[in-house]
DNA sequence: TGTTGTGTTGAAGAAGTCTTCAACGAGGGA
DNA sequence: TCCCTCGTTGAAGACTTCTTCAACACAACA
């Protein structure tokens, strides 16, 4: 396994850092576990999705460090690795929302254009 | 062309987004532009790659529709598509040199177990 | 012990992204 | 016009990542 951590530049620990969000599902679950840990079962209830796929996008989470988990009799608790990472959803939640509305209005702008 | 403006769940927009910035070249264009509007001349000189790679890059960029490009006579000048973005680049800057941080410090402290 | 419920893993093929190369277009002189 | 510079494009092969399936590990319980 390659290391997160090794002497890389600062730019490519980035590009790996927005790699590893780039995903439907890891998304859903790093929102998900802001309201706190929480189990696979949970998780599965609520991503509509197979098992086994969303235990791939886990792994990913997992090795990146990002969250960790913990087997509580039968059932594997998730949660996020760290306090910065709920911070960092906010941030691109909001970043992302205000993209998009931007590229809404400049799509309006442009279809006004078009019709005139 | 996949619209970037479909009505697509949100975490899949966010996704798409992430993957977008997903390169260390792409990365390093951004952060670029942060300062400023520049020629395509002058992002050569700083990121060493082939003008081809880099402009694959662009493409990416503006396709995306986060950067914007004006032909300025013989040269072409990039710039970033709106204020957002810097502001986006400087709090990623600021979340992963935390996450960094943090890894370093599990890594001692993992380092530090191995020992005893 | 056998059986069931919960999650994880490995592997194979599909699908997507990167890199590189040659070819191209647009602008600005000689 | 010819030529040169600047930057872009399209396409092919290398390389990654995704999805899916069957097999597995572990705990709980009869």
């Amino acid at each position: 396994m390659k290391s997160t951590v090794a002497q890389v530049p600062l730019y490519q620990a980035k590009a790996e850092f927005f790699r590893m969000l780039a995903h439907p599902v890891r998304i859903r679950v790093l929102e998900l576990l802001c309201e706190g840990p929480k189990p696979v079962r949970d998780l599965l209830a609520e991503i509509e999705i197979e098992a086994s796929s969303l235990s791939q996008q886990l792994g990913v989470l997992r090795r990146y460090g990002i969250v960790t988990a913990i087997r509580e009799g039968s059932t594997v608790v998730y949660e996020l690795a760290g306090p910065d990472v709920s911070e960092l959803m906010r941030a691109a939640r909001r970043i992302l929302t205000e993209l998009l509305v931007g590229q809404r209005e400049l799509l309006a702008e442009l279809q006004a254009a078009d019709s005139s």
